[in-house]
DNA sequence: ACAGCTGTTTCAAATAGTTGCGTGAACCTT
DNA sequence: AAGGTTCACGCAACTATTTGAAACAGCTGT
């Protein structure tokens, strides 16, 4: 809960209007230990506040929004739905999800750190990797071709 | 136009039919320099052949096909659509994209060379790095925001 | 050239996500 | 606490892409 009015106050502090729906898009994505995708989002808060209901639009922009300022990442597991989670800075990793099984792989950021270092070096730019996907095949599917 | 039947030659090996409308998609991605998105090779077939029309369903499950057997790569450059092109050995690279002013700079694949390197090494993951995005912060954008 | 098996095309409908616009609400100022 | 400005929300329409099902067409063997 300390991590939440965390992020509330990162916000406010940048000028941002935290209106309901966006505290609730915040509160929703903080409990999950998982990435979420939007319908997700939406059905989790119905389950919480049964009463409530935000419009999927709405959960669409405010999602964009979060990502924007770097607070949550947005992720295609190769499913035809993207996945939101919040950026917290424990936590962080990569997918290498197989194109044949559809498996996803964890592996550590440090993996893509050496490539953020060149390209912020030589060509002046910040890339965002964060939650990120590589395609291919996982060692299990190359052993089947053979 | 050698290419061309190279490409056709090399699928027909691997026992996949060769439909006119696969081969009038080949022949688009073959003359086009650049990416091209699913709307636009539709419009191109037009082009050059007034009196055709291939759906555009199956215009996307073509460009799917050609992706699974790797001789086009998918891309997404931040906009709202994906965008294709073939995978000859020259001419490869990948992108960065600025999230503010969406210029897209192209980089030599050689910078992600050592992460496929690592992957197929811990993971026995074999990842397609073809025609990649990474998105971030360009260097002019960066400044503008000091 | 023909027949048949199998995979492909087409059409229409579904899904994920986006956008324009009018109303309403957050936050600043007083 | 009220007022006004600016921006977010909800709704509905729209775009890009996917999927199911039925008709159709490559390719192989004859």
């Amino acid at each position: 809960m300390e991590e939440f009015t965390d992020l509330v106050e990162q916000l406010r502090r940048r000028g941002e209007r935290l209106t309901p729906q966006r505290r609730l898009v915040l509160e929703i994505l903080q409990n999950s230990e998982q990435h979420l995708s939007a319908e997700a989002i939406a059905r989790a808060i119905v389950l919480r506040y049964p009463n409530l209901q935000i419009d999927q639009a709405t959960i669409y922009r405010i999602l964009k929004w979060l990502h924007q300022h770097d607070l949550v990442s947005e992720t295609s597991l190769g499913g035809n739905h993207m996945v939101y989670s919040l950026l917290s800075a424990h936590h962080n990793h990569h997918h290498l999800v197989c194109d044949q099984c559809h498996t996803v792989i964890e592996v550590e950021p440090e993996l893509l750190a050496p490539v953020a270092a060149a390209l912020q070096e030589r060509y002046g730019f910040q890339a965002r990797l964060a939650h990120i996907s590589l395609f291919g095949t996982c060692a299990a599917c190359r052993l089947q071709e053979a």
